[in-house]
RNA sequence: UGGGGCGUCGCCAAGCGGUAAGGCACCGGAUUUUGAUUCCGGCAUUCCCAGGUUCGAAUCCUGGCGCCCCAG
């Protein structure tokens, strides 16, 4: 695909890693056209400050995808996915954290906007590729294509593109999978890019300001979810205000002095209660996945894996046994710390992502 | 109102005449395309109050005040 010059669409959030992205493929020749999506919509979601808060996809970041596209003399355009991202992501990260889960939007996102129906925008424009600035690689190989980590393992993004199919990964491209971000930055300031500079994003992209808390409260419409934080012991040891402001393991935030740490174990939305222990009250032996992904096919029987249960973790090993065609059983050598519903649980043979799915 | 015990940061708690440990909580920062975790830094000029003894007291004495326990 190096030779062949291509029609390939780039999702450009307006950030350092999707323009050179942009920047790279234009440089080899290839016809690049810029696309940003919007994804929701910043006067209504204004933080605290009002605005100026900007992170990925917010109107300051469509201005800087546009005019880095203006810069490269690449055709942009902006398409409009608020209503899709707010059933398919948003509502799902409030429904997740009322039910008592703590959800990733990200990995959603790229999963049902990027490479669903921007793939399918890009196929409509007769592109032959899409491409995204995430650290990660796609090959192929005998058996189908494969997924594996991006060469910088500072800023690997394979966890989040656990769900990508082998029709999808045919369409896709990760130019900066073989690239550090040090080599990514030098690209920006070679190409003299106008966000060479820019902080790495982080937080929610639709919580710019970060206090998700708000944000359920005052956009989802968070209900009454205060109540009782019991110890496992059974000892009530306070109240707190919300159910949806805990995640497991978390340790601050709780406002209980006690003789250790103490550490969010366990949250029981029906009952509104949050359960806390000691730290050795986190570790777990085993997990159920729901929505489960394979690559390239599904195992025949348990297969032995390196596991990873949150983004930027190292992975440990683990056996994973399919259950049935949508889930599995995973059992680690060492109980593990942390295990929290709602996060995606991804599989690893080396650099490889052989599958992943939904932490239940 | 007989006997005993105790009052040190928001909570727990060291200190027992030499000029306020530590843990938890909290706050700030670092890290991070989720949420956490983790790491680093901050956090009582003051020891219930008032006198007194001493070069010097949270530590000793006196008197208050407030708790707790056992008896009645």
């Amino acid at each position: 695909m190096r030779e062949a010059k291509k029609r390939i669409v780039v999702a450009m959030s307006g950030g350092v890693d999707s323009s050179v992205t942009a920047a790279l493929l234009k440089e080899q020749g290839h016809e690049v056209i810029g696309m940003t999506m919007r994804i929701w919509n910043a006067s209504s979601f204004a933080g605290k400050n009002g605005e100026g808060c900007g992170n990925c996809c917010s109107h300051d970041d469509v201005y800087d995808a546009r005019r880095v596209a203006e810069g490269l003399g690449i055709p942009f355009s902006v398409v409009n996915f608020e209503e899709e991202f707010q059933r398919r992501v948003i509502d799902r990260f409030c429904d997740d954290y009322f039910s008592g889960r703590t959800p990733n939007p990200c990995v959603l996102c790229n999963q049902s906007l990027k490479f669903e129906l921007l793939l399918r925008r890009a196929r409509e424009l007769e592109a032959d590729l899409l491409a995204t600035g995430h650290y990660a690689r796609i090959e192929r190989e005998s058996q189908g294509f494969v997924l594996r980590k991006g060469l910088d393992p500072a800023k690997d993004q394979s966890y989040f593109l656990f769900t990508l199919t082998q029709d999808q990964m045919a369409r896709i491209i990760f130019p900066l999978g073989n690239l550090s971000k040090d080599e990514v930055r030098s690209h920006a300031a070679r190409f003299k890019l106008r966000v060479a500079e820019k902080a790495e994003s982080q937080d929610i992209c639709f919580v710019p300001d970060g206090d998700y808390v708000r944000f359920l409260e005052e956009e989802c419409g968070a209900g009454r979810m205060d109540g009782e934080i019991v110890h496992v012991s059974g000892q009530v040891l306070g109240r707190h205000r919300g159910t949806y402001r805990y995640t497991i393991g978390q340790r601050k935030g709780l406002g209980l002095a006690w003789s250790e740490p103490l550490y969010v174990v366990g949250i029981d939305a029906a009952n509104k209660r949050v359960l806390v222990g000691e730290k050795e009250h986190l570790a777990v032996r085993e997990m159920r996945l729901s929505e489960v992904h394979w690559n390239p096919a599904p195992p025949l029987g348990e297969i032995r894996v390196a596991c990873r249960i949150r983004y930027r973790h190292r992975e440990v090993p683990a056996t994973v046994a399919p259950v049935d065609a949508c889930s599995a059983k995973v059992v680690f050598d060492q109980p593990q710390q942390g295990v929290t519903p709602g996060q995606a649980a991804v599989f690893y043979d080396g650099d490889r992502v052989v599958g992943g799915g939904w932490i239940a």
